[in-house]
DNA sequence: TTACTTAGTGTAAAATATACACACTATATT
DNA sequence: AATATAGTGTGTATATTTTACACTAAGTAA
């Protein structure tokens, strides 16, 4: 590599905003730290980029790394650069996010000793976040938040079997706002895309919810045509 | 400043995607570049954040001085971060957009001798640009794309006061798309954003069309209620 | 006055969104 | 066996929004 370009000390960093739902709540996915700065601090998982790795898969690499998450697909969406967000010098972070399956038990295991635990919190529920960590947060909620309003998106949290209960609830919860059953339903249904299945609900004291099925295919198709304004 | 932190042989870059609306034309600011590499390339404007200011700072300064537009309001929509985008070393790019008036005469005099000049392309008939800019550009013409079709920001795009049809010709450009005139005349005017002037346009040789302006307070106020989903 | 060019307008049909309440069913409890 | 409990599942009328579609009015230029 030549050396036209300036030396500059500073550095470039990833942040994720892993969102979960469990449990009728979501979750984040949240590290203590294990260093300074911020040593036993809670902070969302991030760690520095390497010289020679792209951002994205320094995305992937660190999530791994720092909670022991793998293939986790994530999109970024903001990234913050103000001059001060670091105690150590400049750093400027590039926010990802990515919404999962909790399948009950996807296992936590961090890999570095940067953290000390890697654990799910519910965001109604947050403690004080490191640097500026909250501020990321809400932008990462935020960006959910609207996503859901023009995409069903909900589905990558739901399990692959699911009822019309669960993913009014995980609506419900996104958008802060009770919805009325009956439209919702009728909504989802109309846009063809969930997939009826033949079994019901188990384990359960009354009755039985039918479960249901994400259809891809559908998904896709329905996203051609997008975009309002007809003609 | 401590020195906890990796030292890091890369550098931070802005790069701008301005649109500018012209003669029923959608535009983009380009620069030719003035320097090795990419010498006599035509670009977007686009040069290195400094160790002490942040993105967002970085970004108005660079456009000043690449192109000698002021106090531009831009949004940042995406980074790239892949690891040969630059020939001389690690740069990653944040992208910020804008949207602007042109009214006929913002000057572009550009203050820094990285640029030769600074001119307006029609976005449908842009040159082999320097870099990565082609990916750039798209990305952000998409996300301009997107945006309009759930905000009304094509007003950025305007002179302060402007016809219904001109109004209708952005809106085609920007979707790449023809839209009915009554219809497209009903949305807008139901969104009561729109103040309708007691002047016409001048100096056309045809019937004078009504001139509007473009009301911020009701604006704002409509995206209160914003998304979908009522109840 | 005529020819030309763009402005400006209405309506019916279809699709979508909203508001709203009660009976059904599976299980657990007594 | 009877009952309580808790969540499932459904229909309809109304309002709103979206779409398709074609002609007349106004102003300018010759």
């Amino acid at each position: 590599m030549e050396t036209l370009l300036p030396k500059f000390d500073s550095v470039f960093s990833i942040d994720c905003v892993i969102f979960g739902f469990d449990d009728g709540e979501l979750k984040i996915l949240l590290i203590e730290r294990n260093k300074e700065p911020f040593k036993d601090w809670w902070a969302l998982p991030g760690y520095i980029v390497e010289q020679d790795e792209s951002i994205d898969h320094a995305a992937e690499r660190i999530l791994y790394e720092l909670t022991g998450l793998r293939d986790i697909y994530m999109d970024q969406f903001y990234t913050f650069g103000d001059v001060n967000r670091h105690p150590q010098g400049r750093v400027i972070t590039v926010a990802y996010y990515a919404m999962i399956r909790l399948n009950g038990n996807k296992e936590l295991r961090p890999i570095s000793n940067y953290v000390s635990k890697a654990v799910w919190t519910s965001v109604n529920d947050l403690p004080k976040l490191a640097f500026d960590h909250e501020k990321i947060f809400s932008r990462g909620f935020e960006k959910i938040r609207n996503k859901i309003s023009y995409q069903p998106i909900a589905f990558e949290l739901l399990p692959e079997k699911f009822t019309l209960t669960q993913l009014q609830q995980l609506y419900e919860v996104i958008l802060s706002k009770k919805l009325d059953k009956r439209n919702f339903r009728k909504k989802m249904l109309n846009y063809g895309i969930l997939k009826e299945l033949d079994e019901k609900q188990k384990g359960v004291s009354y009755r039985a919810a039918k479960l249901y099925k994400f259809d891809k295919r559908k998904y896709s198709k329905l996203f051609q045509k997008e975009l309002t304004f007809g003609k």
